[in-house]
DNA sequence: ATGAAAGCGCTAACAT
DNA sequence: ATGTTAGCGCTTTCAT
């Protein structure tokens, strides 16, 4: 029983060493010759080079990473991966990750925080080199976060953040977002706007209507309580919310909706209902879903640039990474919102 | 210089060894009782999880999947990843890979060929135990895809499939959804239906002009060379075609479009010049597109049913690697597509 | 029921 | 410029 093992038995795959046997030398002169930097003859560097290339050798990665201790991965923890905020987002991510050499694993929680603490868990376990999370919409606790830094894991937020722990984030101003928007409706002409605000216990409804309020304020407009809804963000929630606006005696002429869906089911109540937009009444949406530049008239809305947020994100780890973990500062990156303005709410001639 | 290493100095994190040696029990023994099938004292087994648990301890799964030579991690290799039908198939591999301890990477190509080269390399090298691939529109040469199976690594494809490679599979019958399609127009009393089919080097766009011709043809409808586009996909060229066709002698009185897009530039055509959708077109588009149902009337659609083709090509790959690399078989799993009827192909009255 | 030893494939400190 | 050696953290035979 004396045969030459030529290849890797397990995998069936070509490693150094068997181009270490062929070539009469050693494997570290292989692996050197292969990572190029380290100080070897030309003669062997090229015999080596070639071999490889004739054998198809790949590396092993597995082996590099847990030789050096580093994965050379970045962990993504998202809500839901077929959104079209985050599907950007992680486009944004896979692409600046991929040109620094970096490889991507995407998890989704379901807005669950069980799943969420389950995903860590498991991205800690495959030794990723950085987590970037959305935060979940049921998560209560940080525990599962803090794991992440006590290791020493890089650890970066995106759009979802939660202020109590620190890290490197990235987010648009949903404050000067909302306020653009309502300033918009002003300039155009119209003077009583309805808010759907949306459940106030999430951040970034809460800086929505900041931005409202800020901008009425601004334009000594006064603010009307029966104009501000805060149920959930839904079709039926704006068709309905319209619906009550329509019947008061003193109607808004606008409405600013902090998501495109239910400013959606507004103007589906407008049109059932024979009023003109924005004629009769204008309309604003937030997320600038593919849908909005589609309907008839098109729904100004607030674009959050999910790709740029995405490329910021990663952008983020990448400085994070160079520094010694106690040199690090966390930076965060506001990404200026855009309103893409469409006919819903535009009053006057052009 | 006597000191008890406690924790693995690189990572920082302990290591079952750590464990072994604050009990005086073998790193092996602690393996066993973490891994808990083998035959280990009750009172060990404990006192291990006990102390893994106290310690926080986590699993480095790099070094298990180094040893046993599986990755316990799925490549995917889509043209885009914010695509909504591609987001669907995803979510859909991401939740059955995730059940049965699966992690997923994913990668886009952005329709390039040498990009798909090189994602499949990354891929190979990460040691992933299995392949996904919905194939890249520049893909010219399959050299890459035989290199896959020819290190035994379970490949299979999904939507884009190429039919010279031997592999599992799942796509949708893009002949049937066709025809169905254009049945239903048919069924609702259109006799002269027009067709924007679509580049016919594309597998896809060749299977539904065929399914459109049996449709009429079943039915003794004769073709118009006149009413069938060539053109590619977009907005704009369906918005032409739509023009050519309105300026016809003989008008059809019905579109089916291979693409929901391009039926969006014939309603916006047939809107802009006063036509009534369906009573003057009906238009009937393809991929049921997000907009589809919030267009105004909705427009009848095909739905390619994403998630489901993510769980179907999922389940394949783990039906795949429970078999040895001689006893595969390459199964072909055909979903059966879902015509969602909308107002903008309804003659009927109803 | 437990331990000792070997090794997955790679890199890197230390030699020469 | 190259070889030797050790080891990343884990699993798994082969002992006992």
């Amino acid at each position: 029983m004396n045969f030459i093992r030529l290849f890797g038995m397990k995998t069936g795959q070509v490693t150094i060493h068997d181009i270490a046997r062929m070539l009469d030398i050693s494997a570290s002169t292989v692996s050197r010759a292969l990572s190029g930097n380290t100080r070897i003859s030309r003669a062997t560097r090229d015999k080596v080079k070639m071999l490889a290339e004739k054998l198809n050798y790949q590396p092993n990665v597995v082996a590099t990473n847990l030789r050096t201790g580093k994965s050379k991965t970045i962990g993504i923890v998202v809500p839901h991966i077929n959104r079209n905020f985050f599907s950007n987002v992680i486009g944004g991510i896979e692409q600046t990750a991929s040109n620094a050499g970096y490889r991507v694993i995407i998890t989704q929680t379901h807005e669950l925080y069980e799943k969420e603490v389950e995903n860590i868990r498991a991205l800690i376990n495959a030794r990723v080199d950085g987590i970037l999370v959305s935060v979940s919409g049921g998560t209560k606790t940080y525990d599962h976060f803090n794991q992440v830094k006590k290791r020493g894991i890089p650890l970066l937020f995106f759009d979802r953040t939660i202020d109590e722990i620190e890290t490197g984030r990235v987010m648009i101003d949903d404050f000067r977002a909302a306020y653009k928007a309502v300033k918009h409706l002003i300039d155009e002409g119209f003077k009583h706007i309805a808010h759907f605000a949306g459940p106030q216990h999430i951040n970034i409804y809460r800086k929505r209507l900041g931005g409202y309020q800020e901008a009425l304020k601004e334009s000594g407009l006064s603010m009307n309580e029966d104009f501000i809804f805060f149920d959930n963000l839904t079709e039926e929630k704006g068709w309905k919310a319209t619906e009550k606006l329509m019947k008061l005696k003193n109607r808004p002429d606008a409405i600013f909706s902090a998501s495109d869906i239910s400013a959606l089911g507004a103007i589906k109540y407008l049109k059932e209902h024979g009023f003109r937009i924005p004629e009769d009444m204008a309309v604003v949406g937030f997320a600038n879903e593919p849908f909005t530049s589609i309907m008839d008239p098109g729904l100004t809305s607030v674009e959050q640039k999910g790709y740029l947020i995405g490329v910021g994100v990663a952008s983020l780890f990448l400085e994070e990474i160079m520094q010694s973990a106690e040199a690090r500062q966390f930076r965060k990156v506001i990404i200026e919102p855009e309103l893409i303005i469409r006919k819903s709410s535009l009053k006057k001639s052009r």
